[in-house]
DNA sequence: TAGAATTCGACTAAATCACTCGGGTTTCAT
DNA sequence: ATGAAACCCGAGTGATTTAGTCGAATTCTA
């Protein structure tokens, strides 16, 4: 289990979808700007999330993704493997068998496995609707933006994201403490 | 908060001080060959750890680490901190004046400030000697080497530890569930 | 004092991460 | 049909992380 800015994106990206999703699909851009992440970013993380069946996609104008299951039954856990991609990697997978030369076994793993698992299980026991009533509760407005496809009289204009430098916030990391 | 690599590399390096630690200073060699880390990387890590006053080092022959404080006044939360520099960046440290241009406020952030918080205070929960407890309840092994500096009548075989991979294990990482 | 064991610190190289870019493909509205 | 809105995909890039190398500095033993 890693915890990297990657994840927490992902996460801020789902509590924000789980916020809106009751008027529809919510397209990847609307993310973006309330968020401030790159619109290419998610798609990748999306594109992810969707291949572990944590949301699902609907093409065409109006589209967007919706979540691929119901709220409380999609954990921290599930969106940080998610977009982690486990890799397993190793070799040394759940078997014993990656032990060296002398009697040391695979004590490496043994040391680190215990808290992984505590951690996972930690994870794995906050559902993403125990996030968005949590950002319910703080009063965060979700403020719809004229939410069907806008009637196309007059086209809105387009924020186009200047040249204001969104990665400063995607570079960040920590918040240490 | 982040979790790395690093930041397991120095929880397990850490539990495996604290497990031998009783019969003086723990070379850095003889962890680097127990949990298959590579000694400069170790170094690394225990310069930080040793500036955060979680270990206090001797030098010279028979010298090492020791714990800086009681195994049960280190958290795994200050190990993490430690080795993974806050960095804190992004300029928007502690206050809400990083809002956009809309009314958008500073919403990434409180989205995730929350679970970021949960998450620190878990593993601020969890101590050193907590883990070395664990390990030691499922049996394992110390099996001192001979502990006092060899006689060195005849020199130790210097295991130069050939061309075994040793990043088999440092590169993988997860271990996914 | 000589020599060995060990920690320190700076530089360097390889791998990974966090994005960006430039194209597609599907679907809806007109 | 056409165009626009959205999802898809894969290659490319720069900074960070991870790891390795070398040369010290320190301190114990003999």
């Amino acid at each position: 289990m890693r915890l990297t800015t990657k994840g927490r994106f992902a996460v801020t990206a789902m509590i924000d979808l789980a916020l809106r999703e009751h008027t529809g699909p919510v397209a990847l851009a609307a993310i973006s700007q309330r968020q401030q992440i790159s619109l290419s970013y998610l798609e990748q993380l999306f594109g992810k999330l969707r291949r572990h069946e944590l949301v699902e996609s609907t093409r065409g104008p109006g589209g967007g993704y919706s979540l691929g299951r119901k709220a409380d039954e999609i954990t921290v856990a599930d969106i940080i493997v998610a977009v982690d991609e486990p890799i397993d990697a190793t070799g040394c997978g759940g078997k014993e068998n990656c032990m060296g030369d002398d009697a040391g076994r695979c004590m490496t793993h043994e040391l680190w496995s215990s808290l992984n698992q505590k951690m996972i299980e930690y994870l794995d026991s906050i559902t993403l609707r125990k996030l968005v009533d949590d950002q319910l509760a703080r009063g965060v407005s979700i403020e719809d933006q004229p939410v069907k496809r806008a009637i196309s009289t007059q086209p809105v204009v387009k924020p186009i994201k200047v040249n204001a430098p969104n990665s400063v916030f995607a570079l960040g990391n920590a918040l240490g403490k």
